[in-house]
RNA sequence: GUGGUCCUAGCUCAGUUGGUUAGAGCGUCGGAUUGUGGUUCCGAAGGUCGCGGGUUCGAGCCCCGUGUUCCACCCCA
């Protein structure tokens, strides 16, 4: 007999691990309905033509692709046999979504006749990488994202900092919202005289955090950024202060940039809307945030939480031509994406789930023969009709077997009938916390349980 | 894709320099208790020591390969 097992990277959950994850599904999806999202969901697998190309050469290669079905090696020469670039696109054509975005701009454009924008819309689903799984990294997890496209006002900005600050708030967790602007990235390598080095430029400031401003120095030089670029940039890497205090820094510096000048004043609007609306989450600038995924172009923004080590568990930004792949142009979109399985990591680390389960049974019956079995039937009925979760040991076996089915179940009442209970047309209703019990019928019982 | 690490009962883990028949706790099942759980006591089941090969009179222990777990890099939620 072969051990069973799972894929690496994929997880079982148990009845009381999804109770506590649909704590975080639930909450989640609350505060999106506050503000005005609808759910869609969009499938597993998705055509690689869809997919490829969408999240840079390293998302390519962490996308799971689907082998065609049938004889899919038939008729591929012995070349094509021998290269995996070129056999991949003959013997696979469907991929699993990677993520949520890319489907949703092809949702958009497919079903642009349905659609009134501005469009809100959220989905959690699960999505799938190909990657090492380690600490906080999955090769299958769930992403909450909420979007809005076909607006440019950075009012929607500003509800997803709200969103973020309201999800955050319930589930008790201290963050810190990272803030920043592809703009303001763009400015500062327009004015270091390095546009086309704009990617390699972010993907290293983004790993300051990490590896200091020293690595971070080596990292630009070794991508053949210039000596007297690197310097240029070095007051910009250090700035510090208040967020009005960056922007200050920053104005003098990128005055000469035109582009980094705009960016600059979208996020002073959106601090600006924040202050209105009194966001309390810790909002901070943080240039050195920069986010993988290149088809952000304007505010982006990362989540933290402050008292557990872990990525980032939320992300997002605004991107200006999603759709334009897929052709359908001018349609901007801004949107976040909560790491569910990052957030339940966070939950499970400072044990921040609430005590009650709505997910419990109220009442178990428990029974000593066929006739008591067939007597229970309609009081269940009733008591389900009335809303009360309730179940019956569907065989009437030793009484203490029944009784630690109860008490491992959790279940706080158990509705004991024998012929006693029949003839008196009640049922012995037991506490299982007090352990105290009486005789009732079924409108005590109910008034008792309820 | 690169480097390291872990693996012994359902779970958490002991296991001496390589030496007879591999242990414990928890959990499961049965009994003490024919209509009463969570406490207690007694008993039982449960293992190809990740897998494959090698060294040896003898391997859970040493060597090689491989898978998996976790960690770091890359990248990311």
């Amino acid at each position: 007999m072969q051990k069973p097992s799972i894929p690496k990277g994929t997880r079982d959950f148990t009845p009381q691990e999804m109770a506590n994850r649909n704590y975080i599904f639930d909450t989640i999806k609350e505060v999106f309905r506050l503000y005005g999202f609808q759910q869609i969901e969009t499938p597993a697998i998705e055509n690689l033509s869809t997919l490829m190309g969408k999240y840079g050469d390293e998302g390519d290669k962490l996308l799971f692709k689907v082998l065609n079905s049938g004889d899919f090696l038939a008729g591929l020469s012995e070349d094509e046999l021998r290269s995996s670039t070129k056999l991949t696109p003959k013997i696979s054509e469907k991929g699993l979504r990677y993520d949520l975005t890319v489907p949703f701009a092809r949702f958009v454009v497919q079903n642009r006749d349905q659609i009134s924008f501005p469009f809100k819309r959220f989905q959690i689903q699960p999505v799938w990488r190909a990657d090492r799984p380690q600490r906080g990294r999955y090769r299958e997890f769930y992403q909450c994202d909420v979007d809005v496209v076909g607006s440019d006002s950075l009012l929607n900005e500003l509800e997803l900092i709200q969103i973020v600050d309201d999800v955050f708030r319930r589930l008790k967790i201290n963050i810190i919202v990272k803030i920043n602007h592809r703009k303001i990235l763009s400015g500062i390598a327009e004015i270091i005289g390095q546009t086309d080095k704009i990617t390699d430029i972010t993907v290293a400031i983004d790993k300051m955090d990490k590896i200091g401003l020293e690595k971070v120095n080596e990292e630009l030089s070794s991508k053949g950024i210039s000596a007297e670029a690197i310097s240029n940039l070095q007051p910009i890497l250090k700035l510090t202060g208040t967020n009005d205090q960056k922007i200050e820094q920053l104005r003098l510096v990128l005055s000469d940039s035109e582009i980094g000048m705009k960016g600059i004043s979208e996020l002073e609007t959106i601090f600006g809307f924040c202050k209105t609306v009194d966001v309390e989450t810790p909002i901070e600038l943080d240039l050195t945030l920069a986010r993988g995924l290149n088809y952000y172009t304007g505010a982006i923004f990362e989540v933290k939480a402050l008292d557990v080590e872990m990525g980032s568990i939320t992300g997002g930004g605004r991107y200006d031509n999603l759709t334009g792949v897929f052709g359908l142009e001018g349609v901007s979109g801004v949107g976040i994406s909560f790491g569910a399985d990052r957030i339940y990591d966070v939950l499970n680390q400072l044990n921040l789930y609430p005590e009650t389960s709505a997910e419990q049974t109220r009442i178990l019956f428990v029974s000593f023969g066929e006739k008591e079995l067939i007597y229970c039937l309609s009081w269940l009925k009733y008591l389900r009709s009335e809303g009360i979760n309730a179940e019956i040991y569907p065989e009437p076996v030793k009484m203490k077997k029944q009784m630690t089915y109860a008490d491992n179940k959790q279940i706080p009442f158990v509705a004991i009938v024998g012929e006693i209970e029949m003839n008196a047309g009640k049922v012995m209703l037991k506490n299982m916390e007090t352990g105290n019990q009486s005789l009732v019928s079924l409108v005590e019982l109910i008034e008792n349980v309820r």
